[in-house]
DNA sequence: GCGTTCAAGACCTCCGACGTATCAGGTCAT
DNA sequence: ATGACCTGATACGTCGGAGGTCTTGAACGC
C-alpha cells in the first residue's frame, strides 16, 4: 500500500479510536509527516483527500482540524459524488427518494414543531401563486428540507439532501416544459403542509408519495 | 480558491460534461498539470482526493483513469465516511435502514429471479442451525445484500450496503449477549425468503420490518 | 511460437525553497 | 486604560527538480 494511503488510514484510525476528537487540531504538517514516517508532500495528499470528504478542515495560516463529524457534514460529500451520475441513473435515485421522502414526511407529522410549521407556511406564502420556475424549484428543495428536518433524523435529512440534488435539473426542465407543473406543485405542497398540521401521518405520507410519483412518472415518460 | 480545489473542480467538470468518459485515461500528470496551470505536486493532491472517492483510478506505472462511475462504486465511498460516525448516531442510521430495507424487500418480491432465490436458500442451508456469531453476521449481511440486489435498484443496493456497515458491530455484540438472537435471526431469514418465494410483497415487507425492528429495539434498550 | 529480458513511460516519494494567510503580542495614539 | 495598528512567528500553499518503483510492450534468444 502506498504511504499516502497508509497515512489516510492512520489518520482515520486516530479519529475513529478517539485519539483525535471532533474539533481537535492536528500536529502541524511537518511534525505529523515525521510522526507518520513520510514526506510532507505525501502527507498533504492524504490530508487533502480527507478534507474533500469533510473529515478534516484545513485553514491556511492556522492549522488543520478535525471537523464536527456531524452526519450532516459528512453526507454533504454525498452530493459531490452524486453529481457524477449521468441522467440514466436519475430514475434509480428518484426511486430511493420515493421510499425515503414519504417515510420522512410521515415521521415529521408527529415530531415537527409548530414553529417549524409556521416557517414552512410563511415560506410558501412568500413565494406567491405564480413564481418563476427557478424560484419554485429552489423553494421546493427548501420546503422538503424543512419537512425532513422536522423528522428529527439528521442522517435521513442529509441523505435526502444529497439525493435531491441530481433531480433538481430534471425538475427545472419539467417546470419549463409541463404547463401545469407549477400549479400542481404548489397545490401538493399546501396539501402536505395541511396534513402535517393535522398530525395526520398517513395523509402526509400519501401526499408526499403522490408528489414524488408525479415527477417520476413524468420523467419516465420523457426519457 | 486554492489551485488544488480549482483542479478538483476542473477535473470534475471535465467528467460531468462528458469530455472525460468512464474508462478514459487522463493525460499524464506533468501534461495535465501544465494544462490546468499548476504544479505536479498540487495536481497530485487533487487526483488523490478524487481517487479516494472512487472517481479516478490511479495505476502506478500505467496511468490515471476515470472509473466506471457506477453508483455501486461511488457509493462505496459512503462506507468510508460512515465509519467515522460514533455509536450515538447508530440509531439514526438504523432508522433509515428500517425505512429502506422493507421497501427494498417488497420490491424484490416481484423482481427477484428464481435463480437468486435458490442461491439465497442454498446460502441459508450452508450455514446450518448453530452457526458461530461471526458467521451468522457475515451471512446476514450477504443475505440482505442478495435480496436488495434482487430489487433491481443499484443505488438502493449500494446505499443499504453503506448503511449496514456501522450496525455490523452492534449485531455481533447482540449475538454475543442475547441468547435467542441467533435462532430468531435464522427464523426471520427463512420467513423473508418464504414470502419472496410466494411473491408476497406485503409479507416480505413486514418480515423485513420485524427483522430490523428487533435489532433496533434491542439496541435502544441497551444504549 | 514462447518465454525472457530490457528499456521506455508513468506514477511514487522525497527534498528544499519561497509565497501567503492567520494569529498573538507589542506599540502608539487617543 | 483602551483601542487601533503594526510586526513577527507560525502554519498552510505552491512550486521545481531529483531519484525510485511499477507496468507495459517490444525486442531478443531459445
Amino acid at each position: 500500500m502506498a504511504v499516502t494511503d497508509e497515512a489516510i488510514e492512520k489518520i482515520k484510525s486516530m479519529i475513529v479510536s478517539g485519539a483525535l476528537r471532533p474539533g481537535d487540531r492536528l500536529p502541524k504538517e511537518s511534525e505529523l509527516a515525521a510522526d507518520l514516517g513520510l514526506s510532507r508532500n505525501s502527507l498533504r495528499e492524504a490530508v487533502r483527500a480527507l478534507s474533500l470528504i469533510r473529515i478534516l478542515d484545513v485553514r491556511q495560516g492556522d492549522g488543520t482540524y478535525v471537523t464536527s463529524l456531524d452526519p450532516q457534514l459528512l453526507l454533504e460529500a454525498l452530493s459531490f459524488v452524486v453529481d457524477f451520475h449521468r441522467d440514466d441513473t436519475v430514475l434509480e435515485f428518484l426511486a430511493v427518494r420515493r421510499i425515503l421522502e414519504p417515510a420522512a414526511t410521515a415521521m415529521a407529522a408527529s415530531r415537527i414543531s409548530e414553529q417549524q410549521l409556521d416557517a414552512l407556511t410563511a415560506q410558501l406564502d412568500r413565494l406567491g401563486d405564480t413564481p418563476s420556475v427557478e424560484d419554485l424549484v429552489a423553494c421546493d428543495l427548501e420546503f422538503h428540507r424543512g419537512i425532513v428536518h422536522g423528522s428529527g433524523n439528521s442522517v435521513l435529512c442529509s441523505l435526502l439532501d444529497g439525493l435531491s440534488g441530481p433531480t433538481t435539473r430534471a425538475r427545472i426542465w419539467r417546470g419549463l416544459t409541463q404547463e401545469d407543473a407549477v400549479a400542481r406543485t404548489l397545490r401538493e405542497h399546501r396539501a402536505i403542509l395541511a396534513a402535517l398540521r393535522d398530525r395526520d401521518a398517513e395523509a402526509a405520507r400519501s401526499w408526499a408519495t403522490v408528489h414524488i410519483a408525479s415527477v417520476e412518472q413524468w420523467l419516465r415518460s420523457t426519457l
